[in-house]
This record gives structure tokens, C-alpha cells and sequence, in this order.
DNA sequence: CTGAAAGCGCTTACAG
DNA sequence: CTGAAAGCGCTTACAG
């Protein structure tokens, strides 16, 4: 019924050692004979001894513990994405016998809400932390990096001379736009449009600047009243094609959406308006979300790996922690067209 | 670039004070005139002073951590509502300014992992932890509980003479099998079958309790062959069904499904089977999952609030360990018919 | 190979 | 109202 109290000095006695000989035992120092050894650990394992984790980290070891800090206004439990990320998180940071401390920001300029992030940091409560869903070189970010913490931030821009202690893992967005562009002019489709994401994010940036891109060499144009905005969020999809339903009358025959959420609100809008998917219009997502398979129809998206790409940052995050990879600066992954039912031959 | 450095000496130094009377602006005594308060707040501010949290610990305070410790053997990333009850948690207690440190438990039986999950506490990184999907009265739960750690476990039966540090928090699983039952009883349904969750979890067992007296209440039978073994998860549901299509050829007219996954499971094998949902078989879930209201048909379910049910477990938890709360020991919520499509009348 | 001792950065009785 | 000092439970040079 009571809580253990047993602390070093007691193992310790109970061993017939001294507490340097304890603490020696506990982080495997080569130095200890292997009969003190067994007899130490024969005791801390009867008392079920475990060292206290503060008075580790007060001594000078690492809290073991990494922050992940989600940035999302939005509703972060309905995602299911997000759980991925969570989970790809603290499974990858487990195996390297590491910690996560979730914390999640719902408003990234309240000055207040930046202040307890940084509270984390200056607390030494984590030895470093992951940034989700931040706007490119979001400012408080920056700062931290400054000061020296060891951080990583997933959609971000590498600066011209990177610190040691930053990491930035990006998708190829620029890939995956060529291919959807690509895909539908294969398809016979000229008059494309886009649905854009968030114009803060990197990701935002760069996956419109791929879709100018592609459309160019493609030999395609660009029409300017169907480059819509929106903001990587479902609603925004949808708000996007009802006002070009409701407005324009000359009409896009392919989509390109900024991700697959955008893509689920624009053939929402769609079918409101008693057209088809992909028969009176092609929609194109990004990101393969777990939905998309089963929707209705069957969406055509570029796949990428969340599940990969956070457990590479995980492990290098880890790593420039513990010093190890310290040329590791950037992670890029590919992404590749997933052909489903979504857009038509025209 | 350099990271911080200063400590609470270097504060009491700068601001002409004591140490003791820097721990007492920070720690909000009483017994500081405001000039000196405002004197050594000051100061903090400008140097951007956070104590530092082992240390403090270590001297007597709270971690302000708790555990959330997530038992799954499968798919955990890929549940929705999985993210939503971790982004409950850390919302909750973020808002009482508690961090949360998550974990995943692949296997409640592996010793190593078990150990684990007791090294968490034995360290003193949590102040008490969260327990989701584990066995009922699972041994190594209550022995941490009986070791003194405060701990909350969702679905889970409480004791006779329960501890002061035991939360446990339950839905009222017996009224909503028996509106499930009630409700198909209504539309003219006597065949009714069931596919059960885990046997071994609290809500796996007083669920098809529920049925059994709810059928009992109504005048019916329930027909053996017709009670098939699941849990919890969509493939289980899959299986019971293809094996009772497999098999019988009395089948019955209504089925209820241990959860909505378990129902999407059985609604893709009648599918597969050429049948229609609700016209050959209505089926009937329970939870009330975020995608049920999307799903084809949109299923006829058992509203549950896991939201509310984590955000106050969260608060109970932590009141717990303030010592504020002592009295409450059990939290049950109740739930609700959200009648959709997947049921007929016949 | 091993122990005594200093030190990590706090908090909190204690004394004044 | 405030400071000096002890103590929280570890780790790690240092000396032997």
C-alpha cells in the first residue's frame, strides 16, 4: 500500500556497497567486477528498486523525453492523420528508449500559449522537440532554435546555413504535383484547377509552385479564377468549390487538391451541386489519407509516407540529442500517384 | 545560440535577494511585499527564468505529468477514435497545467513491457497515470495501484472496498444494449443476434450482459448460434459474419455489434455475401465512431461520449493527486440511440 | 576496483 | 519579511 521509498543509499546498504557503486551498476560502467555487479543488482531487483528520474536529470542525464507539439487550430482529434503522427512518434521514440510528451498548440501566435511551449524547453522537461503543422519559419520556433535547442519541424524550409541543432524533413511536393499534373493531361485534361493549402506552410508554397510548374511544362495555362484558396483543411475544399460553382460558369474539368481533406470538401460541394465525380469533374488529392480508399469515389491522390517520415525524424531528432548523426539536416521523402476512381478520361 | 543557463542563484543575485525569496515569488508566497515581487519578477522576465523542473521535483514538487497508457495490440494509429481520446486527455490536462506523457502498450502480458510501464512510475516522471483498453482488474494495474500510485482505468470494474487512489470510469453499457435491444424489439424483430466484444475488458462482458437481459425483458430468445465471439475490432466483426454466413442457414433478422467497428467488420461481410444492409439483416453498433454517421449504410448506433468521459477522468486524476477530490471513485456516463439507417422494420 | 565528497537547482522549515 | 542551511536522490571526477 505505500509508495516505494527505496532510494540508492538503501540499495547501497542492503548490497554492502557504496552508492557509487550502485549508481556505477545502474549505468553499466565497465569498472565493476561482475560478482558486485550481480550482487547489486540482485537487490535492486528484489526491492524493485528504479532510480528517480529527477534526481538522474539534476545530476546531468538526459530527460530521455522529447516534445511533440502539434499545431492545428482546427479540430486535431477528428484527424486521423494526426494520430498517425502521434503514434509514429512515440513508438519510434520508445524503441530508442525515449519519451514523448504531447502537447498541442491551438493558436501559434497567442503569446501566452508560445510562452508555455517555451516553458517546456526552458524546464529541460524534454532534451528536444518535433514541431507539426507550423508556418514556415514560424518565428517562436526560430527562437528556440536559436537558443540551442535541439529541434526538428516537419513542412519547413532549410536556411542557407543550417544549425547543427535544427532538423527539417519535407515530402517532395514539387514531385508530387508533377505527377498529378502529369496524370491528368494524360488524361486528355487541359482546363485544370487547384484548391491551395495553407500559403503559410511551406508545404502550401511549395505544392502550388510545382502545380505553375507542371502546368508549364505541360504546356498548359494556368486560369487564374480556378486557383482557389483554401487551407489543407476539408471545409476549405468545400467553401472553395462552392463559390466556383456558384460564380463561375466556365468550369475547370480537372481539380488538383492541396491534400486529400481538401479533396473530400471540393467533391462534397460537387455533388451538392448535382454533378459527378469524376464524370462531370476530376479530382486529384495528396497525402493517400486512410479515408481515401473508401470514399466515394475512390480517390486518386499522391501517396506519402507520414508513418516514415516520423520515425526518421524521431530517430535523428534522438540521435543529435545523443550527438550521434550530427551532418543529418534535412529528411526528404518521395511520393507517388495512386491511381483509384476519381478522375476520367476526357 | 547558447543555451540558457541561469538558475534561480543567478535571479536571487541580479535582483539583490535570496535564493529562498526567488522560490517564494515563484512559488506565489504570501509573505512577499509586492515591491520585492515585482523587483525579482522583473528580473525573471528579462532573462527568461524558468526553474527548472527535476530541481524541482527533486525538492518536493510535482511533476505535473501524467501517464496515458494505451493497450492495443493492433492498429492503434489508425483508430480515430483512438486520437480522440489522447487529445482529450492532453487538452484536459493541459488546461489544469499538467503535461502528459503517452505510451503505447502493444502487449499487457510481456514482462519486459510491464516493467516498462512500471518504470514510469517508480521513477516519479508521472504523478498518475491513465489506463485505456486494458483487461479488466489486469494484475499489474492493480498492483500499481496497490503500491499507492494514483490511476485511473477506463472500462473497468471497481472493487468492493476500493483504494482512495483508484479512479475507475465506465458507460452504461447494460442501458445501452438494452435500448439497442428495445429499439429492434420496436421495428418487429425477434431474430436478434450479437457479436461480442473482448471478453476479457469490463465493457466486452457487461455488454452482452445488457443483451442477454434486455432479450430476456423484451421476450426473447437469444439463439446460441446466433452469439458470436469478437473484439472490438472490424476484422472480428468480418469473421463472425463470414462464418455465420458460412455455416447457417437460419439466419438471424437483427445482429448487435459490440461497437461500430465491429458492426463496419459485419456489414462488409454481409456485403460480400451479396446481402443488404438493413433490407436482409439490420445491424445495430455501439460507440457512435466518427465515421459511422459517413458510412454506407449510415449506421443506427449507441451514442457514447468518450471526449467527456477522458476530460473527466483527466480532471478526477489529477484532482486525485492534489489530494482534492478524495470521494469520487467512479465515473459512468450514459449513452444514447442514434437511429440511422442500418436497422429496418420488418 | 571503490568510497567519500562535491554538485546538480530547487524548496522549505528554521531562526531571526 | 528574509536569509542561511539542510535536503531531495542521483552522478561523477578524484583519490587511493
Amino acid at each position: 500500500m505505500k509508495k516505494s521509498e527505496i532510494n540508492s543509499s538503501e540499495i547501497a546498504r542492503l548490497a554492502g556497497v557504496s552508492r557509487s557503486t550502485v549508481s556505477r551498476v545502474i549505468n553499466n560502467y565497465s569498472n565493476v567486477p561482475a560478482e558486485t555487479r550481480d550482487k547489486v543488482l540482485k537487490v535492486i531487483e528484489k526491492y524493485n528498486y528504479f532510480p528517480n528520474a529527477s534526481a538522474q536529470v539534476l545530476a546531468g542525464k538526459r530527460a530521455r523525453t522529447i516534445g511533440l507539439f502539434l499545431i492545428d487550430q482546427g479540430n486535431v482529434s477528428s484527424d486521423i492523420l494526426t494520430n498517425m503522427l502521434i503514434v509514429s512518434v512515440i513508438e519510434h521514440a520508445s524503441v530508442l528508449d525515449y519519451y514523448v510528451l504531447t502537447h498541442i498548440i491551438r493558436n501559434a501566435k497567442d503569446t501566452e500559449v508560445i510562452r508555455n511551449v517555451r516553458e517546456i524547453f526552458y524546464q529541460r522537461r524534454i532534451d528536444g522537440g518535433i514541431f507539426i503543422g507550423a508556418a514556415n519559419r514560424e518565428p517562436f520556433i526560430e527562437q528556440l532554435i536559436d537558443e540551442g535547442f535541439v529541434v526538428g519541424v516537419v513542412d519547413q524550409e532549410l536556411p542557407d546555413h543550417p544549425e547543427p541543432n535544427r532538423i527539417v524533413s519535407n515530402f517532395n511536393n514539387d514531385s508530387g504535383m508533377k505527377q498529378a499534373v502529369a496524370y491528368l493531361a494524360g488524361l486528355g485534361h487541359s482546363r485544370i484547377g487547384v484548391v491551395n493549402g495553407d500559403m503559410n506552410r511551406l508545404s502550401g508554397q511549395t505544392k502550388y509552385e510545382g502545380f505553375k510548374t507542371a502546368m508549364r511544362m505541360c504546356g498548359l495555362q494556368v486560369n487564374p479564377k480556378w486557383v482557389m484558396d483554401g487551407d489543407f483543411h476539408e471545409t476549405s475544399g468545400y467553401n472553395a468549390i462552392q463559390t466556383l460553382l456558384g460564380i463561375e460558369s466556365e468550369l475547370p474539368t480537372a481539380i488538383v487538391a492541396a491534400n486529400d481533406s481538401v479533396a473530400f470538401g471540393a467533391i462534397r460541394a460537387i455533388k451538392e451541386h448535382g454533378l459527378l465525380v469524376p464524370d462531370d469533374i476530376s479530382i486529384i488529392g495528396f497525402d493517400d489519407h486512410a479515408l481515401s480508399e473508401k470514399h466515394h469515389p475512390p480517390l486518386t491522390t499522391i501517396r506519402v509516407d507520414f508513418s516514415a517520415m516520423l520515425k526518421r525524424m524521431t530517430t535523428y531528432l534522438i540521435e543529435k540529442i545523443e550527438q550521434k548523426t550530427l551532418t543529418v539536416k534535412e529528411i526528404t521523402l518521395d511520393c507517388s500517384l495512386v491511381v483509384r476512381e476519381s478522375c476520367r478520361r476526357i
